[in-house]
DNA sequence: CTGAAAGCGCTAACAA
DNA sequence: TTGTTAGCGCTTTCAG
């Protein structure tokens, strides 16, 4: 009725050697039994793993570990789970990673190399089979020691110049470049672009695509309506507000948590979109269909990421494979044809 | 310029021992040395230390935990991470768990009591020092045979009938209930419910919330009113579309995701809101005041909910500590005063 | 303050 | 097929 042993006091799970005693067998043919259970007799093996049930025996991972020199362990590293994005991606890794038997160990950067760091060195102490990362672009030695040390490193999403790792982007250029050539089309020609920082591929990426479609069409870039920032929620209100007041005719939000500053404020600025500026978003969430008018976005395909990313960690592709995915534009209401105010 | 060692070859990190031979003392004292510091001259402790730099010594939490027969990881159970409310958790507990020096294995049930039931053994395996879990409400027996190993145990947002653990919750009936009033107040009796699971706690106690600000008002609960899935988001659109074809006058979602399949079969129907229909939804989330009209809903804290949940993973609470976290009732625009349709 | 040694639970090599 | 043994890297006695 009661949990077995002396309740209340923490108990130490039965170890393989109880288990060889309780069966009668040596230890050697209890490790046998329990894993391939190779050069073992059906009668023997039954007895190990009836025992094994018997006193509910849990195999110490640490023990296992320390032996074999390795882990089952997948290291995760994103920026920020709270982003929809990370999630959904995190969700596919977590997936992956319990269909293969193996569990995760998260860590979230918030973008910021200290913490990446300090993630490294855990998921280093861990013994980490691979890490899965969306690298902040620095800590390159750190990267350079984990690989040396064997551990297999899979970038999403980026990459780091100078660094390669097999990785798994979406067309951060092509897409930025389609997303911003569709406002083009509509005839908008003072078009925002609220991006995130350039020393992140995927954030430099984006924008050099929206200044290629820009470039494409003879419409000179103005600095003024290029605002960067951190790619992250704190500050992204104040510089969509920022961008704004510059009035342009329609802008690029280069992420979902970026695209909901731009929707803010505007709401803050009294501004319609799409009647007084129209609006397209790199990356597609699920609200960007809720609301009304509904989102002109950008798709990544993040399933589709984050299958990828396993699957490279988990295969032999040379350190410099790059998986490209492509992107969808995705055509709702948030942006039409250009007409000037007044 | 190159790492050191063999490049190509996976290199082993190097042991304290030879951490020791490097710093010409003894095994002991470089653990010492490393560690607390105790019973370590300052001098044998800089010189191990940077004995300890120069190799790039990391040490091995896998001979630590096997011999301390403890590990410093936390485990973390969410029922879907692409659900930002778990995100938002999630991102909470990490930040929680960098601050102490923790690190954590996340899984993600998505509802399924199997996949909980690996989950739990997996960590069980990895000897974690504790778990966090939206638990499922099954695998009562795990849990118990969990905290027999002296892990220790806390739920968030859910109970278990019959597993007493410590735990935190947000006030899920009175939020339920509140929501549903305030849809009362504004003169609605035909008020729909889309549910969760009554076998999740949290599930249960919302809808009891809702058949309670009914009864209070004399309202008799229609049960064709009442439709409960999976809090998933597969089936939930086609249940949404189900109730609003029993022409309710407001609904209560009973969370995001759900509140999202609302909206979403709204558009399907071609209705609108609150003009057509009131919806009130449980759980706030980012993008509920971007919708125009923005949503009406009932926050829960989530920072001070994961918050809680790592202190009272750490502290030592007593197994039938249940903290109750208030939630906010946010009052916008989706909701409005019951007229008459035609 | 420091060194030596035992042993955590497991796997793999070697004998039998 | 099976048992025995060594040892993975670390912490923690116990001596000195």
């Amino acid at each position: 009725m009661t949990a077995d042993g002396a309740p209340g006091r923490p108990n130490r799970p039965p170890t393989m050697k109880e288990i060889a005693v309780a069966a009668g067998v040596g230890l050697g043919t209890v490790s046998r039994a329990l894993s391939d259970g190779h050069h073992v007799s059906a009668a023997t093996r039954a007895r190990v793993q009836d025992a094994a049930r018997e006193l509910r025996y849990r195999s110490s991972a640490l023990g296992r570990g320390l032996k074999r020199q390795q882990t089952d362990t997948i290291g995760l590293i994103v920026a920020d789970l709270s982003n929809p994005f990370y999630g959904e991606f995190a969700q596919g890794v977590l997936t992956g990673a319990q269909a293969r038997n193996r569990h995760v160990i998260v860590g979230s950067s918030g973008e910021d190399p200290a913490s990446e760091l300090d993630y490294i060195d855990l998921l280093l102490e861990q013994r980490v089979g691979g890490i899965i990362a969306f690298p902040t672009g620095q800590n390159i030695e750190s990267w350079e020691a984990a690989r040396a040390l064997g551990v297999r490193i899979v970038f999403a999403d980026r990459t780091i110049d100078g660094f390669d790792a097999p990785s798994v982007v979406v067309d951060n250029a092509g897409g930025a470049r389609e997303l911003t050539q569709h406002l083009i089309d509509l005839g908008h020609q003072r078009i925002g672009y609220l991006g995130g920082p350039l020393d992140v591929s995927s954030g430099r990426l984006r924008e050099e695509g929206y200044r290629a479609a820009l470039a494409g069409a003879g419409i000179p870039a103005v600095e003024l309506l290029i605002v960067r920032q951190g790619f992250i929620r704190e500050t992204a209100h104040a510089h969509a507000l920022r961008l704004l007041d510059e009035r342009p005719s329609a802008i690029v939000a280069s992420n979902n948590v970026l695209g909901e500053a731009v929707l803010a404020a505007l709401r803050d600025r009294g501004l319609r979109y799409p009647a007084d500026v129209s609006i397209a978003i790199f990356d597609d969430v699920p609200w960007s269909r809720l609301t009304q008018p509904a989102m002109t976005v950008q798709a990544q395909p993040s399933a589709e990421l984050s299958r990828t990313a396993v699957e490279l960690l988990l295969s032999n592709e040379a350190a410099d494979a790059e998986i490209m995915l492509p992107t969808q534009l995705i055509v709702r209401e948030s942006t039409r044809t250009f007409t000037s105010r007044l």
